[in-house]
DNA sequence: CTGAAAGCGCTTACAG
DNA sequence: CTGAAAGCGCTTACAG
């Protein structure tokens, strides 16, 4: 079970240049790589022996280990991932399962996974499910069958209908950016709530009162959690809820602009807004321009997220920063460890948010 | 980078004992999945016929495919890839080589990729290389052996070393933003040199002689065409080139800022500036912003790719755009061709890029 | 330290 | 239309 033992690389060499170096029959078409059959018989030792080699067996005479390596250079082998994990179990691949790619916010955290994952042998094989539920079910399925030795799900929608499966199967994975009720699963999370609160306090110390609140889609647990931090934080410095301050969105853009359009259409409008994340603060930031109100002296806004282009839109977006690239990091570390340990016990990570005040916040104009 | 993020708290629960949901023997250790062996045993035929059965095979009667199928489906039955891989040969994987993740430019390549392999049976395993050369050959090695059917590389870098080996091994590739000299790759490009023709043409029909431009990587082509597009528009218009206007850049947001900044401490500094890329652009105006600048009153600035950040920086970034997600979609559309017919020839595709005239451009001031 | 053998889960000619 | 058999390229006990 314990097969942590690093395998020793194997350097592959393509003869550049020089057309005609090959040494074996050069037919133009397309020829069969060497195989571990190829080296035992040009090295005259088993294909056993040539196996225990290439994977870094301990127990191999130094002459021979490198009779061994010496032609799998020659002859340019690269291990068939296929057979070795058909044979052995593990694959090499990570599954990692995310919900589109147009949002920052994934990009980050996919950054962070693809850091981590540098040093390892591992790589990952990418699933997006673009918010179509059951799809999730299916990856999840193919992915516990052979495809990954483990699974790495971000802000999965629908997960209760396979992490029952992927539990059973004692299958390594690792939650970023959602809640596990019942914390038997490894997962990764920021403290929405607390950071929303923050950030609500923090519009609310500059002196706003009137508050809008651009959401998430409810399905989401951080959007919930975030609508929380938000609420709490006007309860405790006792500003009433106000309904129509409220309007619903999806995360993207487009819907932030038309929630800040609904907002900016009250009788009443709000000094400030809070958006439940980055993507959507600047739809709203374009909705506010589009009234001629200028942000952040007639309106304030605050984001969530810190994706880049917070930092560069203009006015800078002041927002509630969640080390995205650091979650994917520390996903796979996890992963990782109970990849190496099956009894590596299951840990909510909890990391901290950060406001992170830019330019488009300033106390209320009227 | 910013891992500089304190860990809140880490709770550790100890799992309880499972509920006894499964109706097969639940052996609370991870027990194998079923196989075609199971299936077979069940319904009272030859594994052949289950395999033929699920492989889509059409000479089944129909009762028979009728009891494989449920009971595969009873059984909960996965194919393993792993297997099916190497005993058939495909592994119904394609494989994704891109430099980063930091940059939209390549995310949105990859939107167009996941998009266009959405409706297909094709998964992707994603491969960064983060400009270290070497990994790229190491990688390519790596899934012409048999862990992908096909291979998209995007803007690569010394593909020499490798592409002669995928083409020996009539391997199916498609390059994405990369020429290929002597046309026997396939190749989705766009027109960077009449793209930063265009844009360098625009700004100097506003007014604009002094031009500053922002360069980027000298390995990767597309920066090399940017460069002789603005160059030649420049030649056309009988302006001549100044040294002092080309700085030297990395497509980075950093670096951009950077190059702006030295081109601001010229003496006679330029009205305008040509940013290779979107991503440079924005750093750029951040620079422009340091010196009290307005944009575009005091200086102008167009970029290249058209990211989605550009459409949402203040004032909005005018800037070349290429087709992105076109890209990527194209790139699969040629591959997938290639995979159902081997005899599919290489073609070289041009996309148009698009003159996308927002507000960050407008006559010189002097 | 090293061979011979069995097997991972499937596909695919080869025979009916 | 369906079995039995061989094999994909490797790993890993099992014996020396």
């Amino acid at each position: 079970m314990d097969k942590s033992q690093p395998i020793c690389y194997i350097v592959i060499v393509f003869t550049s240049a020089c057309k005609k170096v090959n040494t074996m029959a050069d037919s133009s078409k397309n020829k069969k790589l060497p195989t571990i059959y190829d080296i035992a018989e040009e090295a005259g030792v088993s294909y056993s022996t040539v196996s225990r080699t290439l994977s870094g067996f301990e127990f191999v005479k130094a002459s021979t280990r490198e009779k061994v390596l010496s032609t799998a250079k020659k002859l340019g082998y690269v291990p068939n991932q296929q057979a070795r994990s058909l044979a052995g179990g593990v694959s090499d691949l990570i599954g990692v399962l995310v919900p589109g790619l147009t949002n920052d916010y994934v990009t980050q955290i996919l950054h962070g996974i693809d850091g981590a994952l540098t040093e390892s042998d591992y790589n990952v094989i990418l699933y997006t499910t673009n918010r179509r539920q059951g799809k999730e079910s299916t990856y999840a399925a193919r992915i516990m069958n052979g495809a990954a030795d483990g699974l790495l799900l971000v802000a999965p929608i629908m997960s209760d209908l396979y992490l029952d499966t992927l539990r059973q199967q004692n299958f390594p994975y690792v939650l970023i950016d959602q809640v596990d009720q019942e914390q038997r699963s490894t997962v990764i999370n920021t403290d929405n709530r607390r950071g929303a609160y923050e950030g609500t306090r923090y519009l609310i110390e500059l002196g706003h009162r009137k508050i809008g609140f651009l959401a998430g889609l409810t399905q989401i647990n951080s959007a919930v959690e975030r609508f929380e931090g938000y609420k709490s934080a006007l309860a405790d410095h006792n500003i009433p809820l106000r309904d129509e301050y409220i309007v619903p969105g999806d995360f993207t853009t487009q819907v932030g602009y038309e929630g800040a359009q609904a907002l900016l259409a009250l009788e009443d409008i709000p000094t400030a807004i809070f958006a439940t994340n980055d993507l959507s603060a600047l739809g709203a930031m374009d909705a506010i321009r589009e009234h001629d109100l200028r942000i952040p002296k007639d309106i304030s806004i605050i984001g969530f997220d810190d994706i880049p282009a917070a930092a560069v839109v203009y006015p800078k977006l002041s927002t509630v920063r969640q080390p995205l690239v650091q979650m994917g990091h520390e996903a796979v570390m996890e992963l990782l460890a109970r990849l190496e340990n099956p009894d590596h016990e299951a840990r909510q990570i909890m990391l901290e948010t950060q406001l992170v005040i830019r330019d488009s916040c300033d106390v209320p104009c009227k």
